[in-house]
DNA sequence: CTGAAAGCGCTTACAG
DNA sequence: CTGAAAGCGCTTACAG
């Protein structure tokens, strides 16, 4: 081979295929002085080639630069190593960090991730989302809320045979096929920092109820109350949209009752910052006549004034764990690394609780 | 063929391949008498294949639900049919909102996204960038910006043949390959709605400099406020980092001053709310004793108090207008849809910007 | 432990 | 306007 100047080679190239063309299977093949079924055992890791010939083919592969085609291969094994997102999230914060965390886990492992947002509203819905695994012949894909907690959109996924994990606040399916986020867990956490304040009278917001969400988020805190001795009285449970409307218009409604509440816990933090307008214009001060925790410690949290005490979820792990499951699904058990997958809410206190007067 | 119960067909497949083998070239060929080359030409869209060919053609396809492989097409064409999104700004509503701009664009198109957070720090960047354009064969790549700043990136990109379309504050490449944002011209209307209310003391706190973006929207308030025959001064302008803290930082300085700024203008939202907190904890009102202009219009922007005037971006359409220019580089020029592809920046007035005292 | 043949589902280059 | 052959870069199934 002789050596070439770069400029020549941009130069004549321009405009056509990749500059020196990539090593394939062949070349390895050759150059090793053995057939292309050795070295594609070498690059599926089979254990069945000798010592020797598998180092000698690692430093043909190392010196060439070469890295098998995944197009290729996915042709070979109707399948591609494509991770999917599917997901249906209106939050972007929570949506690139989920991304970030599957990229977290599949970076060095040859999958790429292919996003798909979607929504359930929509009549081709399932019909969409069939196409997108069908067509890419996905790895697998990633669920999170609430398309996660959609069996009919499962019951396809089974029937293709594409592996899939799943996102939610509670255990939808078999351990390996879930990441229980334990919502509940995070709002106990809230209801007890409530109640440690002195908190008697609180509230809660909801999310809607075709959200598993809404309902956990709720039941922590009121199991977290009970714990304290404290109801959560029905008449302080009021039903929002998890958007910063509804938490203006339901936060309205419970401050102009009689007795309003002392604190209020939104299903999320777009709904928190509506109760903050809604105290505004009422006159009510935060904290001092009232406390707010919002659910998902957003970006905005912090930059309200005063600042949003709210529970926070490890969502970049969350998708780590997810991708995680989906590539250990392929991977013999006995090479797989045990690794803990659990997620655990916590709380971030911020200025909007305190005591009330 | 006979028919078969869902339930058998579902329980028969567990585990294994597809349920119902899904058609190929090859069943089209036959099912239509004709070579799958001529199938391949109608797939193609190739203008040789008399009309009654392809009319039958396209009815036994459309009969079988067929869709051809990308995979398989990728093979033989050496390019695969995935459209890859490179970037590295921290703001996921950015982010995401491009994600979903190029995804309207290639919907129905049968392109796929694949997304590609990086670090422009790394050591490894650029390797990284070569390795994930090289291996999934792209199509072709949308760069946001800073990633889109950088010549490097973009070298390699053209060494590879990779088609690109760059979104960034002001024009780095030929036209086909630019989306041009404009962000000097959102400024100056920031500008124009700051000098229309009075002001003469107008601060500006800038992004790094090493953002393309924030020496385009310092020039273009200093120019709108110039055609008001308004001077920005330098003792007014002061560099930042984009972050929530700089923007603190920043306010504090300017309002220490001895003659303040009654106007402050931020390269982004995300400083602007630092600015409402340095102003909170000075004792200044806003708007009263300051006015507040951010550039974004983050969602945040309308959950603050007051909530933020910001200058908005339409980011969806520059993400569809940038997949569309990269598909359309694909598309003989004689059946490319002329569209227009200009992006004009604007103002959201709200509640942080009055006349001065 | 290793290999020759056939195949994954398409397209290119050539021929007619 | 249409087709037979070879090929894209891999893997599977079978044989040894």
């Amino acid at each position: 081979m002789t050596s070439r100047r770069p400029d020549y080679e941009e130069e004549a190239d321009r405009g056509g295929g990749a500059l020196r063309k990539r090593a394939t299977i062949n070349d390895i093949a050759r150059l090793a002085g053995v057939s292309k079924k050795t070295i594609s055992r070498v690059i599926n890791d089979s254990p069945f080639v000798k010592v020797e010939t598998r180092d000698k083919i690692h430093a043909i592969m190392k010196e060439l630069g070469y890295r098998p085609d995944p197009q290729a291969r996915g042709l070979a094994f109707r399948r591609s190593f494509l991770i999917g997102m599917i997901y249906d999230n209106p939050n972007p914060q929570y949506v690139v960090n989920v991304q970030q965390g599957i990229l977290e886990a599949v970076r060095e492992s040859g999958f790429e991730l292919v996003v798909h947002p979607c929504n359930r509203a929509d009549a081709g819905f399932l019909d969409q989302v069939r196409t997108f695994v069908e067509q890419l012949k996905l790895f697998g894909v990633v669920l999170t809320p609430s398309v996660s907690e959609d069996d009919d959109l499962v019951a396809i996924l089974r029937e293709l045979d594409c592996p899939y994990v799943r996102v939610a606040s509670v255990s939808l399916d078999e351990a390996e096929r879930m990441i229980v986020t334990h919502d509940a867990d995070g709002a106990a956490e809230a209801a007890r920092h409530l109640a440690a304040l002195g908190h008697t009278r609180v509230a809660f917001i909801s999310g809607p109820p075709s959200f598993r969400s809404s309902h956990e988020r709720r039941r922590g805190l009121a199991e977290g109350l009970a714990e304290q001795g404290i109801t959560l009285e029905d008449r302080y449970i009021i039903e929002g949209a998890y958007t910063f409307d509804s938490g203006v218009a339901c936060a309205r409604a419970l401050l102009a009752m009689d007795e309003p509440p002392t604190a209020i816990f939104t299903g999320n933090d777009e709904m928190a910052a509506g109760v903050y307008t809604a105290a505004r214009d009422a006159g009510v001060s935060i904290p001092d006549d009232l406390s707010v925790v919002g659910f998902d410690d957003s970006p905005m949290a912090a930059r309200l004034w005063p600042p949003l005490t709210s529970v926070k979820l490890p969502i970049r792990n969350m998708g780590r764990f997810a991708a995680e499951k989906l590539i250990d699904m392929a991977t013999p058990e006995s090479e797989r690394r045990t690794r803990s997958h659990q997620v655990e809410p916590g709380l971030a206190v911020r200025g909007s609780t305190a005591s009330p007067r």
